[in-house]
DNA sequence: GCCGTTTTCGGCCCGACTGTTTTCAGTCG
């Protein structure tokens, strides 16, 4: 069986909890956190880079230790620390601390002193009122406890960036408008354009503040609370979506930008740079002795360590600090470098425009070519094209392009199933005659990684085939990818001269941040597409965008940045 | 447990807010 990252990552995380309920080194725990994050964070599988002989110590504060201790879980899906662990610390400890409010010392309080082993043990002691009893705890600690309880039934806690982003907006065109706001960004994953964010954090500049923070917390969205003070408040939203809004100085603008950015391993690592020279760096500014010497904007803050600007979407510690130092960091793709859309669909099949449509709205985004990629047969459900219906499209956008008299250059294309065994599921005779094919898995998605990953292959092996579209298959929350070996799956397109697509729809963002890296490293180009189905949908390509920038990906990495003829050249196979 | 232009030992990011306290510990981000 093959152990996954994840699982590696759960089981680092498991020990940090317990090592830190047992009043373990607090860095020693940090490390295991770290560690934690580093490996969830990895495209490639660890399991299999442990038995091609990988050395884990190259990674990020990484050391030799945890490299062994990783080593040993890929290997065997165990940890003998954390067995060790669990042997005086109940494992399921390690849930409670996942409740706000409750850090290591209060587990540790709860559990030697009341007993209490899992969240049905705190639930009943919250119940009959034990918990109050307990030195440090107290009424209100008791029943903050019962209200985490209550709201963590079947709760999902991370919001996809599209919701966060209707919800910022909102917010952040109400305060903005408060006389004495100068500066408002809206922080947190959310700046570093993370797939779902935790909570947003609002950061706000203003000669006045009180007026900010009153207007915030009285915010008609808002359901509670959580606290209030001069310059940071939280609140909750009745989304169940939590923000915090932090009131700066304007000199510290930058400053508290970059701390309110994060993310949190990327900013400890900054001021670990700044303790090196002799510096303090915080939210308002970078002090040496006492005296601010940066602070007003953030590219002040990593002149002050000598790093170059690093951009957000690159600020998750997996390299990008190292990078900047070797001036080795890429030169992100950006929004306006897309040329159009290679993923889109019309109401030939699921989608709710006409390709004439879809074209204006593609023109009008200034894009040189839009590919029509209607579903084909197999797929029932969307009305897919059959051989007939497929050869009338390509006739109906003959002439379509006829009439747009080059403006937009409507690519022949399709959505192709890929059915079980890795065929396609038109004939070959009407696939060549198309300008690309977008070939995707819809159905079938229990097989397993061996028969996944082999019917993948297969189907790269038509010629036909040029992007295989949604490659994981995951929905953001609801579905998980479907068992895929995907760095077999790219050493397979490099072979034959496939590309990957990193669709762009909100709910998927598949290829994920990580993958595009990975897709990077193999040498393995991608197109960014909406898999529109209407024509706003074609706006979803900044969420393409910014994924594929926290792929570290350059334009050269993406197809569609190409011109039509460069497009037409790379998509020969 | 990690790491090294001060170091192979001895450091390790830092401040705000809350609740339970009579000056601070715990938690969070």
């Amino acid at each position: 069986m093959t152990i996954h990252n994840q699982e590696i990552a759960d089981r680092l995380e498991r020990a940090a909890d317990l090592l830190e309920i047992g009043g373990s080194d607090a860095f020693r725990v940090r490390a295991y956190r770290q560690a934690a994050q580093t490996v969830s964070g990895l495209a490639q599988s660890l399991a299999d880079q442990v038995e091609n002989g990988a050395d884990l110590n190259e990674l990020p504060d990484i050391g030799q230790n945890m490299a062994e201790k990783i080593a040993t879980i890929a290997r065997t899906g165990e940890l003998p620390q954390l067995d060790e662990l669990e042997e005086t610390l109940p494992a399921q400890l390690s849930e409670l601390m996942q409740l706000s409010g409750l850090g290591p010392k209060r587990v540790k309080a709860l559990h030697q002193d009341l007993g209490i082993d899992n969240l049905d043990d705190l639930k009943q002691a919250v119940d009959q009122q034990r918990v109050r009893q307990l030195e440090g705890f107290g009424r209100k600690t008791e029943e903050t406890i019962a209200e985490h309880l209550a709201r963590r039934q079947g709760q999902e806690t991370r919001t996809r960036l599209m919701e966060a982003e209707e919800v910022a907006d909102t917010l952040a065109r109400d305060l903005d408008g408060i006389e004495g706001v100068q500066q408002l960004t809206v922080a947190g994953s959310f700046r570093r354009r993370k797939e779902t964010v935790g909570d947003l954090d609002i950061l706000v500049t203003a000669e006045e503040g009180s007026a900010v923070m009153e207007r915030f917390t009285g915010h008609e969205e808002v359901r509670e609370i959580v606290s209030q003070g001069e310059t940071r408040s939280t609140v909750v939203l009745r989304s169940g979506l939590q923000v915090d809004l932090r009131l700066m100085p304007e000199a510290a603008y930058g400053a508290a930008l970059h701390y309110f950015t994060g993310s949190k391993a990327h900013n400890i690592a900054v001021r670990r740079m700044g303790v090196e020279r002799g510096l303090k760096i915080n939210e308002y500014g970078v002090f040496r002795d006492d005296e601010r010497i940066a602070g007003r904007t953030e590219e002040e803050v990593y002149a002050s360590v000598d790093l170059p600007y690093i951009e957000p979407v690159l600020r998750e510690h997996q390299g990008e600090i190292e990078a900047a130092q070797q001036d080795r960091l890429p030169q992100l793709i950006e929004l306006d470098a897309i040329r159009g859309d290679l993923h889109c669909h019309t109401r030939a099949s699921d989608g709710h425009e006409s390709p004439r449509a879809m074209a204006e709205a593609g023109a009008e985004r200034g894009y040189a070519y839009l590919a029509i990629t209607d579903h084909t047969q197999n797929l029932t459900v969307a009305g897919g094209l059959d051989e007939a219906r497929l050869r009338e499209q390509i006739e109906r956008i003959d002439r379509l392009n006829d009439e747009l008299g080059g403006r937009i250059t409507v690519l022949k294309s399709a959505e192709v199933d890929i059915l079980a065994d890795g065929s396609l599921d038109l004939p070959d005779s009407i696939l060549e005659q198309l300008d690309l094919c977008v070939c995707s898995i819809h159905d079938k998605l229990d097989r397993s990684r061996e028969q996944q990953t082999e019917r993948v292959l297969r189907a790269m092996d038509n010629p036909n085939f040029s992007i295989l579209g949604h490659p994981r298959g995951r929905l953001i929350g609801k579905r998980d990818p479907y068992d895929l070996d995907l760095e077999r799956v790219l050493a397979g397109a490099a072979e034959r001269g496939c590309f990957l697509e990193v669709n762009a729809q909100p709910k998927r963002l598949d290829l994920s941040d990580a993958d595009c890296r990975l897709a990077k490293e193999m040498g393995v180009k991608v197109a960014i597409s909406t898999d529109a189905h209407s024509s706003t949908n074609l706006d979803y390509i900044r969420f393409g965008v910014d994924q594929a920038r926290r792929g570290w990906l350059e334009a050269d990495d993406v197809i569609n940045t190409r011109s039509l003829e460069a497009l037409r050249t790379l998509l020969k196979r």
